[in-house]
DNA sequence: CTGAAAGCGCTTACAG
DNA sequence: CTGAAAGCGCTTACAG
């Protein structure tokens, strides 16, 4: 934390009788074999006496990089965004990137407006959770090719591009498989009407977890805009007042769980005795909540580190070769009280 | 989201036969009294229609100025930073800034660690939510006038510098007044253990608040690295065991009370009958608790708005003069069952 | 009222 | 093995 007055590569050069061209060779590791050990030797020590780092704007002009990726969240103060958000910062940095972040709101037009804002400023990359009905524009930004186009928690099934989600469809076997364990006979699915893919896994993996169980699936299907909404949680209790036979709920994302506890509350159902509960992702609020929750957590540090690792990866591969990168991810299952015990279970 | 190929002043100037000085002119409206209206409106209707965006990096290589702004925040993951970050970008981005995160886990080393790669990548601003024992590190940074400096969530009283802060004292006393007034006599305090203004503040706001109603304060103050341990939570347990007389607890923070929350229950206290609870900062989890929690919530869009007001605002004023800008937001106060109900509360 | 030119700090094709 | 020079896209002091 000294530092007044930046030294630049023409600064070194003048100090130590070499010209810029080769400074700049050393820095850029680009030396080998064109410059003498000696020289290396001397600018690199010099350079670490004065602490020089490059000025990272006239790096960018020159070059058009800018060692800088947007992660576009739909919600960036959502627990589970901005924890991956904490985790990638901390990589991208290690790797001399920096990250934007900013949220879609599962918004297409303010989307598409992040999208163009941050063209315009140049960014090497962005990581995306596209908002619905956004495909045209995520295929369009692929082919492009100014970017490298990461997307997360999301994928579409006709185009080839690089994605990092989660196992969606085990995940949501593993969870119904657990009710089922725990001795449900009706089980009911709580997901988002989305065109997302990680909805449709997650409904696919409920829907063959319990084809050999229960005589047909039961299911609620909610709008995004009432996730979090009082309308929300009034359908899901006419939802659960009409479903009389259900005794197991597998909630699809965290907010819908919060709502329907809420809503479960409301009606004075007893979990785990009545009704047991199971919900994708964890949040502290679920291990307080009385009965604590069971989840399927998503692996939130390893898909930071896939995310960036895959990002720096094109990055490095971008025109050499239309390399793609493609991870999922399983998820854990924590059982918690709102699953009834089993045999099984040692406690 | 069309654009193939960037257009350039140069491009703009070939295009209209006008010099590029000139265009910047207009550009940086600098043109009045300068340029004529008939150049100026040609200009702005050429830039208008192909949609010209300054290249960012040239303008930063020769101003000096990167539009950038860094949050360091204690912890980005953290629910109400992140909620303060998420509105902070929106009002940024507006005004052609960016944001950067970083999260210093109070941590001193780590915390100056970001501060000089930060300014080695060059930033026009820093908001900081300093570490624990930071505070030479904060004077020289303001010392050094680099970057404006605006603090957030904490301030020194030794230096003269900006902030944005919640009303501590206040906030605390209004959180004692309720428990006073839903029938408390032995009301406790369990806070951090720290340096940081908003700890001290909140204590006196207690102390000041008991300081007629009970013989004396009765406070637990537990170390910042073990808020959400297991060890902290058994500190607590034997505070509560030992102080049976207690009937109502003030958490100064979220995270000190979703500990105390989780030990209440392993203690199978009844709240509120015998025990009261208010706590800081507001979270979801608090509504969905059963019973739900009353909280000292804090205004986080004013906060936001003021960080960002403020911000922009010294980076306009910068050199003009030593501008110093201060804001202490009120809290509101919110009460749910955690708190008895009295005569004076409709519900 | 308008423009030619220097220069911010780099990278890299080219020459030697 | 090493260096002189052009140029990335701007801003602004200076000249007219």
């Amino acid at each position: 934390m000294k530092k007044k007055q930046r030294v630049s590569i023409k600064d070194i050069s003048k100090e130590l009788g070499i010209s810029i061209t080769t400074i700049s060779f050393i820095i850029n590791k680009k030396a080998k074999n064109r410059i003498s050990d000696e020289v290396i030797k001397k600018v690199e020590d010099y350079i670490e006496k004065v602490g020089y780092e490059p000025n990272t704007s006239a790096q960018t002009l020159r070059t058009g990089k800018t060692k800088t990726i947007v992660f576009m969240a739909e919600d960036i103060s959502d627990p589970f965004f901005s924890a991956v958000a904490k985790e990638m910062e901390e990589i991208a940095y290690k790797n001399g990137y920096k990250i934007i972040y900013c949220s879609t709101e599962n918004n297409k037009d303010r989307a598409a407006e992040l999208i163009s804002l941050f063209q315009n400023r140049q960014v090497d990359a962005f990581i995306i959770t596209p908002p619905e009905n956004f495909e045209k524009e995520i295929q369009e930004l692929i082919t492009q090719k100014n970017e490298v186009i990461m997307l997360f928690d999301r994928r579409y099934t006709s185009t080839e591009h690089n994605y990092v989600i989660l196992d969606n469809f085990n995940g949501a076997k593993m969870a119904v498989n657990k009710l089922i364990s725990s001795g449900c006979k009706n089980i009911a699915y709580v997901g988002l009407k989305s065109d997302f893919s990680c909805m449709s896994e997650r409904l696919e993996g409920y829907k063959d977890a319990i084809k050999d169980h229960q005589s047909q699936p039961i299911s609620l299907l909610l709008p995004f805009k009432d996730v979090k909404t009082k309308a929300g949680r009034i359908q899901f209790e006419k939802f659960i007042n009409k479903h009389t036979a259900v005794d197991g709920i597998l909630f699809a994302t965290n907010g819908l769980a919060i709502n329907g506890l809420k809503g479960l509350k409301e009606l004075h159902k007893n979990i785990p005795d009545e009704l047991a509960v199971i919900t994708f992702d964890d949040r502290d609020l679920f291990e307080l909540h009385t009965p604590s929750i069971s989840v399927l957590s998503q692996p939130v540090p390893a898909m930071a580190t896939e995310l960036i690792k895959g990002t720096l990866e094109l990055l490095r591969a971008k025109n050499d070769k239309n390399e793609i990168f493609q991870k999922i991810l399983p998820g854990n299952l924590i059982t918690r009280d709102s699953c009834k015990l089993t045999i099984y279970d040692k406690k």
